[in-house]
DNA sequence: TATGGTTGCTTGCACATGCAACTAGTGCCC
DNA sequence: GGGCACTAGTTGCATGTGCAAGCAACCATA
């Protein structure tokens, strides 16, 4: 079972440790979210969904610009427009225009959503600890946060900016 | 900026250290699939497919079962059936039926494919290096992998079963 | 050999999402 | 002040995917 070193190939082969690592990544990503989702889907909630419900509740205001809420959940501008539209729907977050700025809107998370949040959060807490952080040592799980972070940096620069 | 230990709150609050554990996770993820898409879509792949074709590659004989193939790719079986439906569809991959069990049917990697993945292999893994190996150190890039080796043995053991 | 339960794969449908095109608002520069 | 480039947000369209249902093949049991 190699793990770093190339076998005994000097081109890069179907077995590349780096392929076999962003693999690795992706495995693990997807089987997450796959353990989560049914926290979530008995809220009637989707990961993203989700995941915006919780940033616009990490905020200042517990509000956030479109185009921010979009880059920071990883979503096109479209797919933000949607999914703001169906958590609309459901009471969840409204939309409130700006002042200044007559083009921009910010979604805004309402008492309702809120109050979903925090009915979800804990079990949803809870199957995190179980499957992911609770499996590694705690000095294990600070490398592994260190390094995503560092990745991060590299990758995604602009995840947390936008709080205006 | 904590980094670890909850900052006042005693209950799970909005800014617990395993809701952004997972987090990072997610979001390390999601960029690396943006990152590396474009090199798949200059050879007319979805990320889903290419890795449908490198673990074929990676498999004697070069074909899986279906239902092998889904767990694998972490796919439905419907999903597999309709990207197979593509990849046959442009000549990268052959069904053959099985002779012992008439039910299943193996999806086998045709020469084309294997060109094809030759082709885009290359590129791939040195985007691969650019943002996500080659970000860090040698021994940090072996404790994630350590780390992220024993999560997915807990979120997703039946990964690599199946190759028969 | 007939029957009931199970498995492997495929389709009907619903849906979330991205891309491209569009509208509206802002600020700049002449 | 008038036009012009740019930005923010929204829609038309295409597409990939899961769930539920369906179908065919297998196997156990009598």
């Amino acid at each position: 079972m190699p793990t770093t070193q190339p076998t005994t190939e000097t081109t890069t082969g179907r077995d590349d440790p780096r392929l076999t690592a962003v693999g690795l990544l992706f495995e693990v990503a997807n089987a997450m979210e796959r353990r989560l989702a049914p926290d979530l889907a008995a809220a009637g909630l989707a990961g993203s969904e989700f995941e915006v419900l919780i940033r616009l509740g990490r905020t200042e205001g517990a509000s956030l610009r479109m185009a921010d809420l979009a880059r920071q959940a990883g979503l096109s501008a479209s797919g933000a427009t949607r999914l703001v539209d169906r958590l609309q729907a459901r009471g969840l977050v409204e939309r409130r225009a700006c002042e200044s700025d007559g083009r921009v809107s910010y979604a805004v998370l309402t008492d309702a959503g809120r109050g979903v949040v925090a009915e979800v959060l804990p079990v949803h807490v809870a199957t995190i600890e179980r499957w992911y952080t609770g499996v590694l040592a705690p000095e294990q799980l600070e490398q592994l946060n260190d390094a995503l972070r560092a990745v991060r940096a590299e990758v995604h620069p602009d995840a947390e900016q936008g709080a205006s």
